[in-house]
DNA sequence: TATCATTTTTACCGTTTGGTCAAATCTCTT
DNA sequence: AAGAGATTTGACCAAACGGTAAAAATGATA
């Protein structure tokens, strides 16, 4: 429980961080990222993520303590890119327009950080050992107030009658699948390693399947 | 590269299996596919899985000769049941019941295999590094397959304009996610930990995406 | 340039991991 | 009941793992 000032050991304490102290953390984050993003946090390795940030284990470990310090420190940035798209959703905007650009906004999200959503989805495959409780009280309580939106629209027949937290969950699988999957994607589209330009018919399509209509009436001549 | 008939090391031979031997390797798989899906192959050791199965490492060993050998033999089942309901979809029916049916096939698959669809989730976190070989060559060739005749649909006006590989992604990454984000369904709903009373809504919330129309034209009142 | 704090490295430790081996036990058939 | 084959176990191994200690090197500053 001793987590104050200690004097003389790592750069732990409440001192202003030096250039090299920026540098490196960052270089660790961005390595660990990569490699927790890709293995989950027990198929990672400090070797691995020291090899990857060019940078011995002891060094490592001089600026993070341990391994589940570095994985606690990416969740949290990770938690705040995960919300912000979903906050902005007003409840005064036409609910064709909130939705539209809430989608944009996550599928922006999934091409810009696709490393950050698979290290999220790492975490739900886990079964959330490190953010359960996020899960069940912060997002849990936005989601409840944005589902309120939702259902507001739906009162007034702006909406059709949908389990509004379900359309949450179809709008996220929807949109995470593109960097959660991106090899699938690719394979199956034929495109090369680091090819994402398949984001723009992502958008269209997304934009057809929520505010369009997919299986147009049928016909009965 | 010498696979065939060593006559007195493990079961490796052509000769049909014991009792003891279909047992302990389904007895073993089990155990495999509730570490794997949780932890990813390099997350999962033979220790867990072997404790898990109730049974020593060595005994473990004695039926698979190594790790890798136990995960593709997951991946290959694995294979099969990803595929089937896609293989379903007829160009003969109607587009909302061959979409509509789909869904609810891919819904109940994962319903059934939550675990399995985990497993696929974490190769593709992983970056397929086993099964990438399936993704460019049988999957491809089925999904073009399958989207050929969603493109015969479209061009005869009776599916909405849209990318088919697109639409398939969307079907498999919202049914998928009840299974593969179950622990952030559960805690956003706030249901307890084995409760999948969700799938009714789910069915009824994707069908109303997929097939019907999500927001209504505007009235310009 | 001397000093002190910061940073990096080298050498190491105990544990876990994937996997082997030979002996011991069990099971099935005759 | 005996023998042969199938199964299980315990003891072990080298490598990889998470992490530590202390010395060496570097950087900032006066």
């Amino acid at each position: 429980m001793t987590e104050i000032s200690a004097s003389s050991e790592g750069p732990a304490q409440k001192r202003p961080k030096t250039r090299i102290q920026k540098e490196n953390e960052t270089r660790i984050l961005l390595a660990a990222l990569e490699v927790f993003s890709e293995n989950g946090f027990r198929g990672a390795t400090l070797d691995r993520i020291a090899a990857t940030a060019k940078m011995s284990k002891p060094n490592l470990l001089y600026y993070f303590k341990n391994k589940e310090e570095i994985h606690t420190a990416l969740l949290t940035d990770l938690l705040d890119v995960w919300l912000a798209p979903l906050r902005e959703i007003s409840p005064h905007g036409e609910p064709a327009d909130e939705i539209g650009s809430y989608i944009r906004r996550k599928l922006e999200s999934s091409r810009q950080f696709p490393r950050e959503s698979r290290l999220f989805a790492n975490e739900m495959l886990a079964g959330a050992p490190h953010i359960g409780d996020f899960l069940q009280s912060e997002l849990k309580q936005l989601v409840d107030e944005k589902a309120a939106i939702f259902q507001g629209w739906i009162d007034e027949g702006r909406l059709a009658p949908c389990d509004p937290r379900h359309l949450l969950f179809a709008i996220w699988s929807t949109t995470q699948h593109y960097a959660d999957f991106s090899v699938q994607v690719r394979h199956v589209l034929g495109l090369q390693a680091g090819d994402v330009s398949y984001y723009e018919e992502a958008v269209s399509m997304l934009e057809t399947l929520f505010l369009g209509r997919l299986v147009p009436p049928v016909s009965t001549d």
